[in-house]
DNA sequence: CGTGTTTGACCAGCGC
DNA sequence: GCGCTGGTCAAACACG
């Protein structure tokens, strides 16, 4: 009802893909039971799919937050490393985070700007500082995008359809430009970075390999419960 | 009882 | 035009 019955299909406007690293070992998370991700939005499941070329089913997710927010996100497995989650989150919130409010524990500096507005962009945000966070994956930088070593409260990269804000706590890193793609790695640990003009991605490049992982789907719950870091990752429709 | 998950069916875009 | 595939719906079910 509350949506935009778009698309169905798979012309979506905007999206924003995350690579998420999940650490078996590292205990379960209640807390992220209901979200593979730790991004502090709750989503409610409303569908799966087995993909093809992929051993692993595709989940779909939507913001329980609020019933007329029209934020979603797919989830599913790398097929090249089934230690990876790949995250794809479509549309935007348009309602502030609610569990920011009762985050407080760990540091509550992630302040929400209450902007109902859909397509609302936040232009500054905060993110809570994730003391754990950890990546480490040198690839090659783009010659044209340089990143300061100091950088500004915000960092905006923009291009001709996609805008990326981010805070000076992650380090971005463009890892990769095929053509009109562009790839970021980061520590996504925040939610509010749902927010995005207009990105759109291209998923080809998961597909280069497949490989017989069965997994039921309660294994793949037990991953989503899992510790992980993210890996953003902003592509650029051609 | 409320909320979230599961799962099969349905729909629509895309390629041939 | 047709079939394939991905995305969504909705009823049934599970869980706290």
């Amino acid at each position: 009802m509350d949506d935009f019955q778009a698309s169905k299909k798979r012309k979506v406007g905007e999206k924003i893909v995350v690579k998420v690293k999940l650490e078996e070992n590292e205990g379960k998370k209640k807390s992220d039971q209901n979200h593979p991700s730790c991004d502090s939005w709750s989503w409610r499941k409303y569908g799966q799919k087995p993909i093809k070329g992929s051993p692993h089913p595709r989940g779909y997710y939507k913001c329980s937050t609020s019933k007329s927010c029209t934020a979603k996100k797919q989830v599913e497995i790398c097929r090249t490393d089934s230690s990876m989650l790949i995250i794809t989150y479509t549309s935007t919130h348009n309602h502030p985070n609610p569990t920011n409010s009762k985050q407080t524990k760990n540091d509550a500096k992630s302040e929400i700007s209450t902007t109902p507005e859909p397509d609302q962009e936040y232009e500054e945000e905060e993110k809570p500082v994730e003391p754990d966070q950890e990546y480490e994956e040198e690839k090659p930088v783009e010659p044209d995008q340089e990143y300061e070593e100091e950088k500004p409260p915000v960092v905006t990269l923009e291009n001709d359809d996609f805008r990326y804000i981010q805070t000076p706590e992650e380090e971005t890193h463009l890892t990769i430009n095929l053509e009109n793609t562009y790839f970021y790695d980061e520590p996504l640990m925040y939610p509010d970075l749902m927010n995005f003009s207009s990105l759109k991605t291209e998923e080809n490049d998961f597909y280069d390999e497949l490989e017989e992982l069965p997994m039921s789907s309660s294994t793949f719950k037990s991953f989503m419960r899992s510790n992980f870091f993210e890996e953003r990752v902003l592509v650029q429709p051609s």
